[in-house]
DNA sequence: CTGAAAGCGCTTACAG
DNA sequence: CTGAAAGCGCTTACAG
């Protein structure tokens, strides 16, 4: 573990001076083509690595991103969380990825981690119960950051806010079952006044109440183990329900192994849609019929939004929602 | 967007010198009481952050950990990486993570930037087809480095590998359906000379011998997908097989899958062990067995034994196979 | 196009 | 316990 070559070894080696090597480091085009050569075979040779934290502390921008998701684990922020830093990385970004599982007072604590490494943007998905303190520490450091997914601090302008438009997403799902036919439906899981959940209710009540149709809500844990229990709890206790929107997948994916242990039929007797399309829902049987976030691009976009402001200077809208579609499957429309 | 204070404002501001406010910053118990708290107090007013550049330009080690993962999207290197970072921010390390979705160039490229920004270790779940350059960089940069899930180099004694003793879990997945009184069993999935299907394909393939029986091994990818078609394959071209140890989870749930589309029924007709025991296991129908890997705490040891390594200079024995446990669920013993 | 010089914000001996 | 000084490896004007 010797010392690392410097620039100045490598001026030495290629015969120039450390200017013209940090010149060429930076793709100037100012040096010529031939010394650029010279330097980079001095490089080479002397096995030289670049020194960020020299380079940052002189100023130079750091191509680092804070990437902070609550629950890294939910499939859904993972594939959002691969794609940003996949998209990130293809333009030559470095991310710091942290998970907070839902905790604030980890989220502050990567927070300020990564404010002392000088990232130089943020994207977050941020944990519920988040203090002020986690946001406020990031604006008095005066660095960019992207709430998405989650709306924690109201101020959109300073803090841009993306998501998908889980609004129009339930209320297309609720359509689908009664353009099937179904009248009796119910909206399965999402934890109470957490603003997810409004939102992919919020579709489904408008339409619902359009059609003068009663509303029925059954709110738990978006996990598999909830959606098996409203799964039996429906059948016991809510009979003439026959088709329900789920707040998640995994909800839909627990009401269908639920259904199938006391054997309902899913697709015919019972219609269900998820809410996500996570790749399981083409796999399982029934097929899942699912709101589509399509969260890689949801990811890909937010990353490249986030590189137009910070290399651009070309700020994101305080409130951007993607679109969703509704994919329809065995699980709504039968086999 | 203004200069952020250094420690000489700190300084300045509590009315010492600069090398105490460093001194303070560093925890050092040469620093009075009273002079600590006037410092932190000035720190706070002036809304002070740590410059980490500067302070890993002077020598001090960097707490960056590089973290690189050749799938991120399967929940079980998720669940490996999610855990791995969190023991890491548990002792104050920051976690630079990288997917390379199996692409060795992606996975050379992360490497030299994590090598740029300074990380003080490695831990890598190598891309298959890795070129040898990636692990040669990280040798000649002199970086700790940790080969994890896949053992990539040959040089154990360079790069410690940490794995999961998969040959004794196949092997104990079969000795239970064995004692299940199942006779003709196969393996299901992984494709072919991949050291982890082999690994894990080798314990089936000892008791099989010792007991004499016939193997049969339909290889595949580790995708629901084809979980799916090997159910169909199996029912319509082996039908003396009525039970399988699977590849992963992911296969075994695709069987399922399959299974349930055709109506056999599992637990009795068809007896299926998976392997990984991901969270899902216990939550579909029927539930599945499994061989549980604890990723998490293979996550979180991983973790630990890097930062024995790089803090007390314990360096991991050269190989390591984390032990893994069979949980029999309703796919195997039947309702 | 290239060189010499100053300085980024810290840490590290070294005196006192 | 605290101060003054040097230096980490770069980048950035500024001359030439």
């Amino acid at each position: 573990m010797k010392k690392r070559p410097t620039i100045l070894d490598v001026a030495r080696h290629a015969g120039v001076s450390k200017s013209t090597v940090s010149l060429v480091l930076q793709n100037s085009p100012v040096v010529r083509d031939t010394t650029r050569r010279d330097v980079e075979k001095a490089m080479a040779a002397l096995n030289y690595v670049y020194n960020r934290s020299a380079a940052g502390l002189r100023g130079a921008a750091t191509d680092l991103i804070g990437l902070i998701i609550n629950d890294l684990r939910n499939p859904f922020f993972t594939e959002f969380a691969a794609s940003a830093q996949m998209a990130f990385a293809r333009k030559g970004y470095s991310t710091v990825i942290a998970n907070t599982d839902e905790d604030p007072d980890i989220q502050v604590q990567v927070i300020d981690s990564m404010i002392e490494h000088g990232v130089s943007a943020f994207v977050i998905s941020p944990a519920y119960d988040a203090t002020p303190a986690a946001f406020e520490r990031i604006e008095r450091a005066g660095i960019p950051a992207m709430q998405v997914l989650r709306q924690i601090d109201p101020r959109t302008d300073v803090f841009p806010f993306a998501s998908l438009d889980y609004a129009t997403g339930g209320a297309v799902a609720t359509q689908h079952l009664i353009d099937l036919g179904c009248r009796h439906i119910a909206f399965i899981g999402g934890l109470e006044d957490r603003p997810i959940t409004l939102e992919r209710r919020s579709g489904y009540n408008q339409v619902m109440a359009e059609h003068q149709f009663k509303t029925t809500h059954l709110p738990g844990r978006p996990s598999r183990a909830f959606g098996r229990d409203a799964a039996l709890e429906l059948n016991s206790h809510h009979k003439s329900i026959n088709a329900v929107v789920c707040f998640s997948d995994l909800v839909a994916l627990g009401m269908l192994a639920g259904f199938a242990e006391i054997g309902v039929q899913v697709g015919s007797d019972f219609r269900i849609v998820g809410f996500d399309d996570i790749e399981e829902c083409s796999l399982v049987y029934p097929r899942l019929s699912s709101v589509r976030c399509n969260t890689a691009l949801f990811g890909e976009d937010t990353a490249n939004a986030m590189l137009d402001w910070i290399v651009d200077d070309k700020r994101p809208p305080d409130t951007q929602r993607y679109k969703v579609d509704l994919i329809a499957r065995q699980s709504s429309l039968g086999a």
